[in-house]
DNA sequence: ATTAGAATTTAGGGTGGACTAAATTATTTT
DNA sequence: AAAATAATTTAGTCCACCCTAAATTCTAAT
């Protein structure tokens, strides 16, 4: 049965892609939960994804579904396009960094493979997008990224943000009013148990972040 | 009835403000043809353009349709979403003239107010696109054209290019590699008859032209 | 091993937007 | 004015994508 990937269905190949990083499988409800879609539409479209020619997922009934080699390259397509555009609109068009998610989810469909060549050129091939995030390059390899939260660390110790992990439009400006963003560099004074506040050395500012926020920034120690 | 405006309705009004900008009615037949889109279809869609609330088209059967005001305001926010697109597609990411049309009209149903305000700034709000053609304001008021075509003028006579009317890439890049774009000064030497072939002067080199050529460049004379 | 509750799928419906084929209305020619 | 032709609309389908309600299947607790 043929299909044609429209933008829905590049939008769940990028969910099950999301969700299914660490070998799971993504399961109808998580899927329906993201894409804020009731979770017999949900059904629906993983039968369709999997008749499609070729496959773009492995579906079996009731165990969710995994991305077939060639799911995964069309997921890493549509996420590279994601990711460039929200660099090139946090770069080139002065985007802030809470508003460039929202409008590269509708951009990332449409934009065509000149477009997306031209701006990943003028970035001068960025391997990471505004959050820190990887940005697969043209062959779709994914960069390598750091994994090691800042909540982890104790001092003494110093570090360099890589990644932000973070989609709350509050939390993102707070972040970066702080200067909490990719490429800053900090260092730690001090731990507090049982709350597992960290104080830390920024800019020559000190702070203290509770873990709900250390969580969601990662770091390579330095 | 309720309406839901989407791509495809973006596409409808653009046709029809397009084919009745002379005060003539859109017929069905033009606007499919212009679409692309079967007739029967066509029909089926002003039939909605016409029930929606407000109404975005006056509609009486076997005798086209007519843009209601609302409509008009609608085309308009889209022919202008549209020539910024092509004149920042073109100024900022070095697209060729041919290449803006296509992208632009993927594009401009999809960005935001925001990016719509950031290009206008970054490019300082121009009123002409790259083939010359007027770039409503924020108001949505068109700024005044130039209407004399170049076929129409007889030596001696200078002019300066004002606007190209053409969407066939091949003659695009004909009439960008003969510098004949929107800026151009140009001097008509020689007025062929018969035939209509005008012999014209650009950048010290000469150069002789057709009616089925000089018919689609709009100049102002100076 | 049964059963309650959660997860998932089936069944049936709706909307936007396109199609073809057939019927109708306008227009033009004779 | 009638007939031929062109333009348009109706009628009937189809597909992608979403929905709700009801049925099923899996899982976990007893």
């Amino acid at each position: 049965m043929k299909i044609t990937l429209t933008h829905a269905t590049e939008d769940y190949l990028k969910a099950i892609y999301a969700i299914s990083v660490d070998g799971a499988s993504a399961s109808t409800n998580a899927l329906a939960e993201r894409l804020k879609i009731a979770p017999a539409s949900v059904t629906g479209m993983l039968k369709r994804l999997a008749e499609a020619s070729p496959p773009h997922v492995d579906y079996r009934k009731h165990h969710g579904v995994t991305l077939t080699p060639e799911g995964e390259r069309a997921a890493l397509k549509i996420i590279r396009r994601h990711r460039l555009l929200e660099t090139y609109l946090h770069e080139m068009l002065g985007f802030s960094w809470d508003e460039v998610h929202e409008e590269a989810c509708l951009l990332e469909h449409v934009i065509s493979e000149r477009f997306e060549s031209r701006i990943d050129e003028l970035l001068g091939h960025p391997t990471h997008d505004p959050h820190g995030d990887p940005i697969p390059d043209l062959n779709l390899v994914m960069p390598q990224e750091a994994s090691v939260r800042l909540s982890a660390l104790r001092p003494p110790q110093k570090a360099t943000i890589q990644r932000v992990d973070a989609k709350d439009g509050d939390l993102l400006r707070f972040l970066e009013g702080k200067s909490l963003v990719p490429g800053s560099k900090l260092e730690i004074s001090a731990y507090s148990p049982f709350d597992g506040n960290l104080t830390i050395l920024l800019n020559q500012q000190e702070m203290i972040l509770g873990p709900t926020i250390t969580r969601h920034i990662f770091i390579e120690e330095n």
